[in-house]
RNA sequence: GGAGGGGUCGCAUAGUGGUCUAGUGCGCCCGCCUGCUAAGCGGGUUCCGGGGUAACUCGGUCGAGGGUUCGAAUCCCUCCCCCUCCGCCA
């Protein structure tokens, strides 16, 4: 979250910043809360100064008559104390409230536009391959090479899931293998994490209040399932101080994602292009706010190396003020060119959240043994989100008789060059 | 799930209603003393918030939140976490 100093010194600015994402977020009503917030904080301290003063002279006091006065005086300074705090209390959690719903400001450096429309493509890797066929959609190539099994996973859990089995289901584990050692390979932490977690994990990770009806969780427990390890890399060092010489911290975890997708309901329907779970690999760093944007700028080359590793034609998107998540004040999402479907599919979101997320979680370092202690940058980059990688594997590497040659760098991992077509191409609908 | 024990300053501990402004030891920092080092002596050492240009000052903070009281680390209630043993279990 924002500070609310930083509303209160920055007010046009954070009020330009809520236009530019389209949040409706009332700035006046948090200024105005701060400062009647404080005005009756004021008074209520005051009186409890005279109060801590009163009871010790009581404690020290060894006449009667004087105590009792004296108590009988304090009494009614408690009354008092007791009814503006909790009028103080109905302030501090409106203020609250209403902070956890203010999204990060946003970079100077973003594109400004409405919604994704004015987003900017800032470089193009990679040509699309040409075909002498035409080019099958990953769910027709997933029967083909017996791999996916969607009427399964429907019947198992509903819409929305799918069976990988055989090939596919080694070539997506391979994929998880080859960028994790990818990473770590460059000094990433390899992290396995926790994929229930508690509420106040995602309330400090930015995924609640806001985005409840995107989660699942457990009835009865403090249980939600995680839409991405983001959360659990966020609470790593949730109410934590780190010591000084600690930054940055680079960390990669695998783990599975969960959403329930309700809003984008009615989007992506075929194949596993958008499910209720999926796997991703996903990069988070803290580092010194100093640092934050080469940090940025390196996590998207970490996310451009996979993709060029894989030799997949690939594109960086600079997100516009418009398309932010909550979270980011700065976000850059890489592409991978899926020819069955002739679309750019999202792969990776590198954002960088500057201390909004710090704020949040409580979480502080020291830029020196005895420095006083600062929020860090904290920033987060899928690399990269698994269904969409094997798609775009799957599609750009297809063969005419929907076979599907493995990109060079996954082949030591899957012992072979070629996946085979076992089964005929499915029946064409309209 | 059952039974028991426990959460106090970086670490270890003391503290069962009022000089607790939370003591002591260790660690760390500053200073003094001292050929050097060690020891010794003196001082400092949580974090958050309000007010103030500042020196400074006020409030809160003993796992969390409520409550009792003029006054709570201390008493009461609810919850969380950790440890030990039993049960169950991949």
């Amino acid at each position: 979250m924002l500070s609310i100093q930083f509303i209160r010194e920055n007010a046009d600015r954070v009020r330009r910043d809520m236009l530019l994402r389209n949040a409706d977020v009332n700035i006046d009503r948090i200024l105005q809360l701060d400062e009647q917030r404080r005005a009756l904080l004021q008074q209520v301290e005051g009186l409890r100064a005279k109060r801590n003063a009163a009871s010790k002279a009581i404690g020290a006091s060894k006449e009667p008559g004087e105590r009792e006065v004296r108590i009988a005086e304090m009494r009614l300074v408690g009354d008092e104390i007791r009814r503006l705090e909790e009028k103080l209390r109905s302030l501090d959690d409106e203020l609250q409230q209403r902070l956890y719903e203010v999204p990060n400001i946003v970079d100077e450096s973003v594109p400004r536009g409405p919604d994704e429309t004015s987003n900017v493509v800032v470089e193009t890797v990679g040509q699309p391959r040409q075909f002498d066929f035409v080019p099958r959609p990953h769910w027709e190539l997933g029967v083909m090479v017996d791999g996916l099994d969607i009427e399964r996973g429907a019947r198992m859990s509903g819409s929305r899931f799918y069976v990988l089995k055989g090939p596919l289901a080694r070539l997506q584990r391979a994929l998880i293998q080859f960028m994790l050692d990818e990473h770590v390979a460059a000094g990433f932490t390899e992290a396995y994490v926790p994929y229930m977690m508690s509420e106040a994990s995602l309330l400090a990770s930015g995924q609640l209040p806001k985005f409840r009806d995107n989660l699942y969780r457990d009835a009865e427990e403090d249980f939600y399932f995680i839409p991405t390890a983001e959360v659990a890399l966020v609470n790593y060092h949730r109410d934590e101080i780190i010591p000084a010489g600690r930054l940055p911290e680079r960390f990669v975890a695998h783990t599975p994602c969960f959403r329930r997708e309700k809003m984008s309901a009615g989007r992506d329907v075929r194949g596993i292009k958008r499910g209720h779970q999926f796997e991703k690999v996903e990069m988070f760093v803290y580092c010194e706010p100093e640092a934050s944007s080469a940090e940025l700028d390196g996590l998207v080359a970490r996310a451009k190396h996979i993709a060029s590793a894989l030799e997949l034609p690939h594109r960086v998107v600079a997100l516009c003020t418009g398309d932010l998540g909550f979270n980011a004040a700065k976000t850059f999402d890489l592409e991978v060119w899926a020819p069955g479907q002739a679309e750019w599919l999202e792969v990776s979101s590198a954002s960088n959240c500057l201390d909004f997320q710090a704020r949040r979680a409580n979480i502080r370092y020291r830029p020196a043994p005895d420095a006083p202690p600062r929020h860090p940058h904290m920033l987060n980059a899928s690399g990269l989100a698994l269904p969409r990688t094997v798609i775009a594997v799957m599609e750009n590497y297809q063969q005419p008789d929907g076979s599907i040659e493995v990109p060079h760098v996954l082949r030591r991992y899957l012992g072979t060059d070629r996946i085979a077509a076992v089964n005929p191409a499915p029946a064409v609908r309209d």
